[in-house]
DNA sequence: CTGATCATGTAATTCGTTACATGATTCC
DNA sequence: GGAATCATGTAACGAATTACATGATCAG
């Protein structure tokens, strides 16, 4: 593949709206973060590197907002940058998937440790969750927007994902709880 | 913190009774992977370090093994290994948890082509959740045998969750695909 | 004898984060 | 006037992968 996965995300913004490099790290911050992440040092290279592609260009300043002194730089898709985007989502490439979970390993691992501690572990992953689950609410109403207002559907679609999951781990993890708390039944046993 | 996710990875795998970096490396390929991969380029310079920090040392071979001329170096926890371990694991620290889902990223972005491609996105996705789902399968009786034989039960549990969490997003993609179809109707919307 | 597996390591490179540096504008 | 936000970028660093290099042993 040509495109890192990040310039997937910097085409696919630019087509949902975004134009400058401060507005497409706030939209991932609220989006793509939860399943792609992306920083000021990856993003500001990356569009620097799609103008010289020819998949973005330079847009003029839109005429509703009069030249503020405010120096920005806005870009929009040609449309190379939008062929390549729908190429993409449409190539049958192998879908990379990546987990780094610390909860999980010390679950994993914590045969090392007492039940006690193992619930207590168990209790923070699921706090960890209960705070991703928030966010993903307190998001949702401008993903709605996009739909009613944009005909924007993946977002919400994909946010809704996003909340079934986390509750899926926050119910496991409750069941879980239980789980140990009667199999280590009267007498906790530790370990080492 | 002082040591990285992937330090205690070994220490606990050591603890789990893996003895050189070879049987950690494969031990992580069927375990660990799955939320916290690790490589050789990790393994073996982190085997060093951990030595000099004095959290393992090396183990002398154990005698049902006789001198083969193999070379290769085993290692065992000590106190002080064990209890860095023990003490990450029981330690509040915020629990790191980071995804990278090209799957979702693509569908979260796929306003940008039609309901069929968006259809055949959905069944990739959920495809290459179904791969994973048989790996964890496979390797589901090695944790039943640590946990019957070696009084390890966090492993099993751990899997069985990742096993549950597979189906979790099967189920999901199924459910997603169902209603993308009515929703489109009669008319199969195309977009750019 | 040959291919699979056991076994250990390093070097180059890629990927990504964090911190830093800078400065304008807007809201209170 | 001062804090928050808008806005763009770079440099240093760290984490991790990949490819490479090497060689022994074991099963057929």
């Amino acid at each position: 593949m040509e495109l890192s996965k990040t310039a997937y995300v910097i085409l696919g913004l630019l087509r949902m709206g975004c134009r400058t490099g401060y507005e497409i790290k706030s939209l991932v911050d609220v989006s793509t973060r939860f399943f792609w992440a992306a920083s000021y040092g990856q993003i500001y290279p990356e569009l620097k590197r799609l103008e010289q592609a020819g998949l973005i260009r330079a847009a003029p300043e839109p005429a509703e907002e009069p030249d503020t002194g405010r120096r920005r730089k806005s870009y929009e898709l040609t449309e190379e940058g939008g062929d390549a985007l729908r190429a993409w989502l449409t190539s049958g490439t192998p879908l990379h998937f990546e987990l780094r979970h610390e909860g999980l390993l010390r679950f994993f691992l914590s045969d090392a440790v007492g039940v006690d501690e193992r619930v207590e572990l168990l209790r923070s992953i699921r706090s960890e969750h209960e705070r991703v689950l928030g966010e993903l609410r307190s998001i949702r109403p401008r993903a709605e927007g996009d739909r009613a207002q944009r005909r924007l559907e993946m977002p919400l679609m994909t946010l809704d994902l996003g909340i079934a999951y986390q509750r899926f781990i926050i119910d496991w993890c409750s069941d879980a709880e239980r789980r140990l708390k009667r199999t280590s039944g009267a007498g906790a046993g530790g370990a080492a």
